[in-house]
DNA sequence: TGATTTTACTAAACAGTGTTTAGTATATTT
DNA sequence: AAATATACTAAACACTGTTTAGTAAAATCA
């Protein structure tokens, strides 16, 4: 049964050559200029071929956020799990704002942008969100469990952590900081983190 | 020159008949759904005439959010002004976070959607939300003088303070809290904020 | 092997979008 | 009364996401 298995693998290189097309022209082009039809192109085949891989263009969007969340995920891995957990929670905030800065359109995608979340209503629909919360929320937890955070809940702890974080970056990237001179944004950006992590210590 | 005063008077009128139907439509079916043939037809004027008073879709889209900026900037003046400091910012995000949820598509323009902002690139073009963050960073200061905060500098607590409640309610609006039971979400946030408030005051 | 079915793909159409252009009545001015 | 300016629109242009009907090629069956 050669054949069924080479067909299965060959459908899975079509979706993967449509789906990096389509995130090569996402990140430089945005999300309205990356039209089906744009894509096709790019790839050389009719736009009706990539409806054959995915529903419609949000669900190829969402397999495109799929894929940055493994990269954001894998780059979480990168924080050392020797460290003590404030360090740990230090790291894994200037490795989440790293991505954000270097992949602007990705993160877009991830956490702003309803498109891709279009088809999403249950916590099982988005699994790679979940996990990329449990990061936080374990090195919370653990911090809480040394007493070394002022929170008196790991949820409620987490989820400021991480709305200051996204707050900051969201702002940014949707041009809500105009008020303010460009070459502050960074710095301040940085001062705001360390001023968080200062607050937030017991 | 009665004629021209009045023309000029029927003019205004004609923008605000456009801006007030396209509002409506934004409010109850969305950006995407709210086209400007659909403005044209609820309005009974064809799609060219709204053309003449507005330059492009992104153009109505800021006369929009200008509207809605005064609504927040209304809403931010029932801030007692008599009460001490801290007390004036834990209401001052009250207002912000309920003008939020009463709100969300009007939100959803002014601090994250692209399109309302996309002939905005210097401050003075973005002159109404420069007036919002001002009656923050001015409560944020005055608590400062008064050495009620842990800050070391105003902007970066302002901009703390706002990103973290921005955060929660761009999260939160964008479906990004689907891991977390919808029951919790109002309690989470709302702890949050306190828990905010809590670690901010010296 | 030859006939049949399945697979992979596409051309063309549909209904919609934002926007522009050329033209037409009406209102105002001369 | 004639000329001009104003307010508006019908129709077109170049797009968009998506569906349908049809076509070669590949795989299976006899």
């Amino acid at each position: 049964m050669g054949i069924a298995e080479r067909k299965e693998r060959e459908k899975l290189e079509m979706r993967d050559l449509i789906l990096h097309a389509a995130t090569e022209l996402f990140v430089e082009r945005g999300y309205d200029d990356t039209s089906i039809r744009t894509i096709a192109e790019k790839i050389e085949y009719s736009p009706a071929t990539i409806y054959l891989y995915f529903k419609d263009k949000p669900e190829l969007f969402h397999a495109m956020m799929d894929h940055a969340f493994e990269l954001l995920i894998k780059e979480f891995s990168i924080v050392d799990k020797q460290a003590e957990p404030l360090e740990q929670l230090r790291q894994l905030g200037q490795v989440y704002m790293k991505y954000a800065l270097e992949n602007p359109a990705l993160y877009d995608l991830m956490f702003i942008m309803r498109k891709p979340m279009d088809h999403v209503s249950c916590a099982e629909d988005w699994d790679c969100g979940m996990q990329a919360y449990h990061f936080l929320y374990s090195i919370i937890e653990e911090s809480m469990q040394k007493e070394l955070l002022r929170f008196t809940d790991a949820h409620v702890g987490a989820i400021t952590v991480w709305s200051h974080l996204h707050g900051l970056i969201a702002l940014n990237l949707r041009g809500r900081f105009v008020m303010i001179p460009e070459e502050m944004h960074a710095p301040l950006i940085q001062a705001s983190i360390d001023s968080l992590l200062y607050l937030i210590r017991k």
